[in-house]
DNA sequence: GTCTATAGAGAGATAGAC
DNA sequence: GTCTATCTCTCTATAGAC
């Protein structure tokens, strides 16, 4: 008889598909890995996602996404102001780099670099999570007084940052990139905040 | 009788393996593909890189290091200020990705996010080569006439926003994060020669 | 140096007993 | 739903003829 505190089957795959895939990418890891790690017998992989790795992978993104989504509101809700929450978001990101020896980095980007030119179906689910989050910091910027054709690229400027420092800070093993990032996020906040001019003849 | 033109077969493999790896990663590319690919019997994969796949890895990641390194060399010195540099080269990545259907982005990101927690041979070479560009960036800063103790946070924060704008143009397939992050990694850039301060309560 | 054949391990996927 | 056995395919790596 099941305690009501026991994991289900299906999330405990789903869990560590999402540990594995976004350390060691989707080609690198194996669905047995992925069922050993889950402590799932094999054929439960694909009696819970009868499409094989191709929809494990992608209900792995989708709810990473959606978790990753509710983390970044959780730390914006906390904060005071959007330069804040900015900082917050990177100091806790530097902070679980840390505390995983460098493993747990942005749910997705692993996976996303990897099948972007290769699997068109899981390009798909990686560019519809980009895309909650993007709508999620744009919100957030118009309601922070950002001028609304000012605050979609200010969202994407602050996520490329964000996901550059997490390859950066693996690769380099340091913390180092995801502090200077943060800083430089803030200030890209702080500039489209007081309406600073972005330079026009910027790109010739 | 081999003409003054043709090249050679080592050559031939190792441009084959930095065009597959950086799109298709390194655990999802096989070395038969390679040989196919370079035109090379497989025998020759192991002939010229004794070491394997993780040898020819890693020469691959290095070549492409300094391949690129030159690339943004070339650029910065043909562009009057280090901010028509930046937004010059973003500019060019963006017109790559667009005639390369967004496949060749960064030479080494796509293996880097992969290998960084799994294969450590791999992750040095990939953080070697990162250090490499972002001495070059830092150079350029310091000459420029920013503050020697902004110039490394300067360089890492652009390489940031460049490598997470490859990230999202090519899960997104479409130029729009390159164009914004270009923006602002020239306000980045020029908020630093104007000695800006950066924000002291920046992470509480 | 070039090229083929194949070993040995491991992958994704399936069948079917329980 | 759980679990095992196995099919087929592909992978890295090696051996050895030419």
């Amino acid at each position: 008889m099941p305690s009501a505190t026991e994991i289900p089957t299906r999330d405990r795959i789903l869990y560590a598909s999402a540990e594995l895939f976004r350390r060691q990418g989707y080609a690198g890891t194996g669905l047995k890995q992925i069922a050993t790690e889950a402590r799932a017998p094999f054929g439960s992989v694909y009696h819970f996602f009868p499409g094989g790795k191709e929809q494990l992978a992608d209900d792995v993104l989708r709810t990473g996404g959606r978790f990753f989504l509710a983390l970044y509101e959780a730390i914006a809700g906390a904060a005071p102001d959007l330069p804040t929450a900015v900082a917050d978001f990177f100091a806790g990101a530097a902070q679980t780099l840390e505390a995983t020896d460098f493993a747990d980095a942005c749910p997705i980007a692993t996976v996303a670099g990897e099948i972007a030119s290769t699997h068109e179906v899981l390009r798909q689910a990686t560019a519809d999570v980009f895309e909650s989050w993007l709508g999620a910091v744009e919100r957030d910027a118009v309601a922070a007084g950002v001028p609304r054709e000012r605050a979609r690229p200010l969202a994407v400027s602050v996520l490329a940052v964000l996901e550059g420092a997490f390859l950066l800070s693996r690769s380099l093993r340091t913390t180092e990139p995801m502090a200077a990032c943060g800083e430089a996020a803030v200030a890209l906040v702080r500039a489209a905040l007081t309406h600073e001019p972005t330079t026009p003849e910027a790109t010739p």
